[in-house]
DNA sequence: TCGAGATACTTAACATGTTAAGTGACTGCG
DNA sequence: CGCAGTCACTTAACATGTTAAGTATCTCGA
């Protein structure tokens, strides 16, 4: 269906093209991937004044709300895929940020927690990175923030279950 | 066969801290990459059936728009760093799918054009990309789509002059 | 109880993200 | 001219993204 969308008013578009597709630079993911950046960007250097990667602090925030996971737990909530984590955590423990050891009742299962080292971290990082979170806050509106995450949940929910084999139905 | 119930609702320990922090998956970066990833997993098992990643089906699309374009031309048009994007060259290069050739006027500068393969290579992914595209408008809904990428675009308005970047800050 | 299959990670291999350093080519100023 | 500074990339080094294999453990049913 997609009656009509709406037709951009193209402004410049300088240049002749010869394959149909749509503006490059007006794609979704082009503008998801552009927005994100633009977020990470304030974060950055201050997560890398204390050695941490975007990645790492995820980790110890996520581990700091509770009081230990299971690696898989962990991989959703820090939404980092397993072979990531795996060498995240390798690194984290070495720094001493993290303890794991493996559960009694299946000892396949590693529970993660944060340490003392790790909570300490923590502390010296967060009242930055709220700074930088309000500002980006009051800059772009709080209601509209809050408007921009409704709509990005939404978007997720609906492409959930499109392209990931989840139930049954076929392989390839 | 082994019908395994599996467990995802597991009691689980929902045990939790009092730390100052949000919702660590309530973050704006959060809800950008998981809204991104969500977009991304429906093209890439495409893009991998021609042997491209995402990042080498950006470069061909940014080329199939123009005759031609510099490398830091290229890399903002892809939204690219550039040592990535000299990586990406040299093996779509070597594929034959872009052409380069240094500029006359200045040898430091190099052009870099998509060559007849990668607008064949083009054609043969461009009908699916557009029919996923439709899939995702269709599903989210081409009005809501559009309000989203305005949002985004206004939220990297808002944060375009703040991170530490070089520039002297204030505007141009 | 025994073994095929499932599970929970971990390793491996390759591609990109990210920052810093290196290389060759231009530019401006003395 | 000459050469220090800049520019346009490219390399390097390390961390993560992504898919495929590998390893140890656990589960279930014949």
């Amino acid at each position: 269906m997609a009656k009509r969308p709406p037709d951009p008013a193209n402004g410049n578009a300088p240049v002749a093209r010869q394959v149909p597709m749509r503006d490059f630079s007006r794609s979704l993911p082009m503008s998801l991937l552009r927005a994100r950046e633009a977020v990470m960007r304030q974060f950055r250097p201050k997560l890398r004044e204390h050695g941490l990667t975007e990645q790492q602090w995820r980790i110890l925030r996520a581990l700091a709300a509770i009081e230990a996971a299971e690696v898989t737990e962990l991989a959703r909530t820090a939404f980092l895929l397993g072979p990531s984590l795996s060498r995240i955590l390798r690194d984290l423990e070495a720094r001493n940020l993290i303890e794991r050891r493996t559960a009694k009742s299946d000892q396949r299962r590693s529970m993660v927690s944060i340490s003392k080292d790790g909570v300490k971290l923590m502390a010296s990082v967060a009242p930055s990175s709220e700074a930088i979170y309000a500002e980006i806050t009051q800059r772009f509106g709080a209601r509209k923030l809050a408007e921009l995450q409704e709509m990005l949940g939404e978007l997720e929910q609906s492409l959930a279950g499109l392209g990931a084999a989840d139930g049954a139905s076929a392989e390839e």
